[in-house]
DNA sequence: TCGTTCTTCGAACGAACGTTCGAACTAAAT
DNA sequence: ATTTAGTTCGAACGTTCGTTCGAAGAACGA
């Protein structure tokens, strides 16, 4: 039996937990507000104990947004797979970014809110898939428009506000208040397709 | 001849200065990376001479803050004032709120992506406003469900969504490619009104 | 039992940070 | 000329942080 949260598979357990433990600190404290004593405590690894998993607090932050980042963006592929409807893909978009968002919400907050806390190759890693995951959303909005449903929208913005609404859920949102998956994903998704096609 | 930035209208001039360039900087490098001495150097203020202005780096973040929203917040009540008609209050608030973000971008951003930063009284009170401007927001979509010309949407998600959209601006908008306010404005504007009315 | 590799940790280092202190400078008022 | 209040600063203090080092323990095959 693996670990209950797919999202670090591949890894050494220890390294899963510590990843989980300090996503979970980096998305409360905020990445420089967090402190390696702090994953140390609340992994119960002694402070040089950890840096046997990692090499620096820098590398700790880029697994944790690459292997969520990519996960996403693996999970996005597969489920546009062989589903040609261009509206329909537009839906599972939606569906598939706010169902691993509120999943792995600590994680989703700490690659969202710390994408600029990163530099040099490790950045560049992180661009590189947001690059990747931004042309999969650009290419399911070109598809709408060339399949003559879309009004004449700059596509570039019409992602980014797609993305600004699903990503900004971090700060607002309350599992008690604002429901499950679908109550998010039904009115979003209502929303900005009905506000995109003609 | 009063300050090319009104934002910081009713400081002493100096503050003023202080205010803009440390607002520049926790914009370039978020407010824990961000030094004292980053903002020393940039106002040729000597470290400690800045004390004088400011009693702490947590105040520093708090002035910030609170004039941009404070000003954000009056600009917008201003704006609706004598309009009655729903959609035309929902375009005016779109308009203001992004013609205010791209004016005042470094401050809006610190306003957003620093939303955790504070503690105490310094939070207590920019939280206030933040439920103020709410409040408008939210009111401003009752009138439209009241009115009987928008779709039955969950209004704290829908405003949520809107502002979502408005908010993540910063960690995308690059002037030279996406234009001006209203090459911004006029496409979200038509995307959530077309998307929440009937 | 020995030797090797993997794993863990207490202790400490060096750097960077927010903040303070007391002195010095300025300028207007007495 | 002296006082007073407003302003500025070099130097330093105390703390916290990321990281390192060398040793010790644990696991395991030879």
């Amino acid at each position: 039996m693996t670990s209950a949260k797919t999202i670090y598979a591949g890894c050494d357990q220890k390294l899963e937990i510590i990843l989980r433990e300090a996503a979970h600190i980096f998305a409360r404290k905020g990445f420089r507000g967090a402190t390696i004593r702090d994953i140390a405590r609340q992994t119960g690894i002694s402070l040089a104990g950890l840096y046997y998993y990692f090499r620096s607090k820098d590398e700790l932050l880029f697994l944790i947004q690459k292997h969520c980042f990519e996960w996403l963006t693996l999970s996005l592929e597969q489920q546009l797979e062989g589903v040609a409807d261009p509206v329909a893909r537009l839906r599972l978009l939606v569906k598939n970014h706010l169902e691993y968002f509120l999943t792995n919400m600590r994680e989703m907050k700490v690659l969202s809110h710390e994408a600029e806390s990163l530099d040099g190759a490790f950045l560049a890693e992180i661009e590189q898939i947001k690059r990747r995951y931004y042309k999969i959303c650009l290419s399911v909005v070109q598809e709408l428009i060339n399949a003559g449903k879309m009004k004449e929208l700059n596509p570039r913005i019409t992602v980014m506000s797609l993305l600004g609404m699903m990503n900004w859920i971090y700060n607002w949102y309350d599992a008690k208040r604002d429901g499950k998956v679908h109550d998010l994903a039904n009115p979003m998704t209502e929303i900005f397709l009905r506000g995109i096609l003609r």
